[in-house]
DNA sequence: GAGCACTGC
């Protein structure tokens, strides 16, 4: 198909007025050399557009009725004899679409352009009639994919360029510019407000940006919380190309690790862990004038912190403004919480999604996804399809499964490319689901949750949903985690089904019952407080001078056995005095943004002069269990690599300990890592936090001295902040807890699994198949009675079995 | 001899 020209520049939205002539003559260039080009043709970058055009005409004669049934039927005709029978439920209305659906057939386009052609070409004739917005989507999507790598700097400085002349023309045209008037009145008249603001509605970069213009940032910063860190960077890079600053000057970003601001910035983009560290060195937030939480419906940790504070002080700073921006659903609540602060509705941008479900309810739910994605492969038209999953594992059997069954089908059906994803996925192996999808192929991305929030991919016409995610619980009574599936709520549901309207109309298709939907699923998701250790939190807050924790103003309180536990643990670890009241220990440890028990580790290894040591333990500790990799076909190979670091059966913070100073002998190399099955990133992660921590040792006043030749002092040091965590070996093989006893096991991937150590301080218990102790080192148990004499008596320890102890066991390296 | 959703400081 030749390529339209006209059809792009009648649309009005896409003409510059200014530059229109010049525009003209440089894009008929572009286009001459588009059509030169050998791939022209085989290209219709607005097919998207017209069958969305087509749909919308569609939807106006059928409207509703049996007309209407019938083609949802129709749509579903098994082509396999075990196909699932779907209903049409209902469709979630897209907002505000008309025009808007040009930007993102250009984007797609120039994405091609870019890829076959010349992107500085193509861009430069976008560039200044192009909507900001997509712009800034357009590089986003650019720098992701490794193919366009090497146009990054001419994008970005076309990008730039661009910018100067356009940037405010363009922010007129986002759903929330017609309520701009609206909104500053309303902030004006009251101190807290309730945005309920949907995606594409431009909230995050226009609010601050109006606020800005009237005159807020005249008295204090304008500060605004995202729930993740690409978010803050992106959309602080974003604001400041519209506003025409440099980055880190007017507008800027801070994220752990990266202060992006400076003195002059007055717009502040930051992770809402951040500001809650703002809060320990600025208690009334006195440099803002306003603090916007953005994504509240996220419910994070830090964000349900912060609603506590900014609430608080928000009755003696009463010139402070307070924006919560949620999605719809829950914002009544949010309205209740801040004594019943008025809601301010912005309408966003999204396609309609139709949704379906199963009509009777399926008892495998990973076979009922791979049976619905042939189904949608074979009978539905072109556009990629999303399975959200709950883990690595599903991932991989239903890759495999897929691969097989298409093969089966040979010439038959179209080419079905697998992509899958998750958060502990090669970098390198992420980046094949941006890959554009062939012509003629379709594109199956194999999900975790990451795909639900963290990371959009273009091009999904398909959502699979089969109800499920794995979710985090703790047990204060255990001190147990534990990660379960779990179904998913309703707003999670919406989510996902959102995931397919974005470049275009899409497809919901529910691996489960519309009764189930409706009477099953929860609204939301347990606010992560009420699922979580809180020690950190109880920690944090005692910091900031609130005592009155079990009174402290939650939105949803967490469970008050949650917080005893807390002020129990702080308490053993000499954090908190008997009134409750922070001791000097206490104070040192809340500077360090870690759990309790490892910052109580730190500031002990100042006794036993092992700081550097323990350092690292923590860093690594704190990456969690993603450093060593270990593919399906190389367990073998991986797990020899990983017990190389282990030897002498020293345990497996030691073994950390020796990864940590292995890599960094080499210099910190890439290669390295690869050659001993360890993820690259997980690595410079704990050298990004391990150069933190020493940091802050200087701020608490702990030299770095290294014991390199005494593991006793190092394992003294964990000792000290991991007392509570000790465990004794039974007859059985398995273990004890001493304090509150409970058979626990020692985790198979551990150093230490065939050696059985008779004492044992472990780092974590996690409940899986069996009740497992991760990350476990051997201990002297007349330890636990010199380090925590409150904690620990002599008859604790006394090891009156050991001589029923079955032979070879408990023989372990200390002897 | 088993299995690690996702963030964040």
């Amino acid at each position: 198909m030749q390529l339209e020209l006209g059809s792009i520049y009648r649309m009005p939205d896409a003409y510059d007025q200014e530059g229109g002539v010049n525009q003209e003559k440089r894009f008929a260039a572009a286009v001459q050399r588009y059509k030169d080009s050998a791939v022209g043709d085989k290209m219709n970058p607005f097919a998207e557009q017209e069958a969305w055009e087509e749909h919308q005409i569609g939807k106006a004669t059928l409207k509703f009725g049996s007309k209407n049934k019938k083609q949802a039927v129709d749509d579903y005709q098994y082509v396999f004899e075990d196909g699932i029978d779907f209903i049409k439920e209902s469709v979630m209305d897209g907002v505000q679409v008309e025009r808007h659906k040009t930007f993102f057939s250009l984007d797609s386009y120039i994405c091609c352009g870019c890829y076959l052609l010349n992107a500085v070409l193509i861009l430069d004739v976008y560039s200044s009639s192009m909507k900001m917005h997509w712009m800034a989507r357009l590089l986003k999507m650019l720098l992701q994919n490794l193919h366009f790598k090497r146009f990054k700097y001419d994008v970005f400085n076309n990008f730039r360029l661009a910018n100067f002349s356009i940037a405010y023309d363009d922010r007129k045209t986002l759903p929330i510019y017609p309520y701009r008037e609206e909104l500053l009145q309303a902030v004006n008249d009251h101190q807290v407000l309730v945005i309920v603001g949907e995606t594409g509605s431009g909230k995050t970069t226009q609010i601050p940006q109006y606020l800005h213009e009237a005159g807020y940032t005249k008295h204090g910063k304008v500060g605004c919380t995202q729930p993740r860190r690409v978010a803050a960077m992106s959309v602080a890079a974003r604001v400041s190309q519209e506003m025409g600053v440099k980055l880190g000057h007017e507008v800027g970003y801070s994220i752990r690790f990266e202060d992006c601001t400076s003195e002059k910035t007055i717009l502040k983009y930051m992770t809402d862990g951040m500001l809650l560290r703002e809060f320990l060195g600025e208690p009334d937030l006195a440099s803002y004038s306003v603090v916007m939480v953005d994504e509240a419906h996220e419910r994070t940790l830090s964000t349900d912190i912060l609603f506590g504070l900014v609430k608080d002080i928000s009755r003696f700073r009463k010139d402070l403004k307070l924006l919560i921006s949620s999605a719809t659903l829950d914002a009544e609540k949010f309205s209740d919480y801040f004594d019943s602060a008025p809601i301010f509705k912005i309408p966003g941008r999204r396609f309609p999604v139709d949704i379906h479900f199963t009509k009777a309810p399926e008892a495998d739910y990973i076979d009922a996804a791979i049976v619905t994605v042939l189904q949608i492969h074979v009978t539905q038209p072109p556009g990629d399809i999303l399975v959200f999953l709950t883990g690595q594992e599903e991932i991989e059997t239903v890759d495999e499964i897929l691969k097989h069954r298409t093969r089966g089908l040979g010439t038959k059906i179209a080419e079905l490319i697998i992509c899958p994803i998750y958060a502990n996925l090669p970098t390198e192996l992420q980046a094949k689901i941006f890959e554009p999808t062939p012509e003629g192929a379709r594109k199956v991305v194999l999900a975790t949750n990451i795909a639900e929030t963290s990371l959009t991919i273009d091009g999904i016409k398909y959502v699979v949903d089969p109800g499920f995610c794995k979710i985090k619980s703790y047990n204060p009574r255990t001190g147990m985690e534990s990660l379960q599936i779990n179904p998913i709520s309703k707003a999670s549901a919406m989510q996902r089904a959102g995931r397919s309207g974005r470049t275009g109309p899409g497809k919901c298709f529910r691996l489960y019952t519309a009764y189930n939907y409706h009477h099953d699923l929860e609204d939301n998701t347990v606010p992560e407080i009420q699922r979580t250790n809180l020690a950190n939190v109880v920690l944090t807050l005692k910091s900031l001078g609130i005592h009155d924790l079990v009174n402290f103003d939650f939105m949803d309180p967490p469970p008050s056995e949650a917080i005893l536990k807390a002020l129990e643990l702080l308490f053993a670890l000499s954090a908190l005095n008997s009134k409750g009241e922070l001791t000097m220990v206490g104070r040192r440890m809340a500077e360090f943004p870690l759990d309790p028990m490892l910052s109580k580790m730190i500031v002990a290894s100042d006794k036993y002069k092992c700081s550097d040591e323990i350092i690292s333990i923590a860093a690594m500790l704190s990456v969690g269990n993603s450093i060593f990799y270990r593919p399906k076909d190389k367990q073998v190979h991986a797990d020899n690599a990983r017990l190389n670091f282990h030897t002498g059966n020293v345990g497996d913070h030691i073994a950390l300990l020796n990864v940590y100073n292995s890599w960094k002998e080499t210099n910190f190399s890439t290669q390295w890592c690869y050659e001993n099955y360890i993820q690259v990133r997980s690595m410079k992660r704990a050298r990004d936090i391990r150069d933190q921590l020493e940091g802050l040792l200087e701020r608490v006043e702990i030299e770095i001295t290294a014991s390199p030749n005494d593991l006793d002092a190092v394992k003294k040091a964990i000792t000290s902040g991991f007392f509570h965590h000790s465990a004794r070996l039974q007859k059985t093989g398995a273990y004890k807890t001493v304090k509150n006893p409970q058979t626990v096991y020692i985790h198979p991937s551990s150093g230490l699994a065939q050696v059985l150590p008779r004492w044992v301080i472990y780092h974590e218990l996690v409940l899986t198949a069996k009740e497992y102790m991760r990350q476990v080192i051997e201990l002297k148990p007349d330890w636990l009675v010199e380090i925590a004499p409150h904690y620990y008596k002599l008859k604790d320890v006394e090891d009156t079995g050991s001589k029923k102890m079955p032979r070879g066991q408990g023989r372990a390296a200390m002897d």
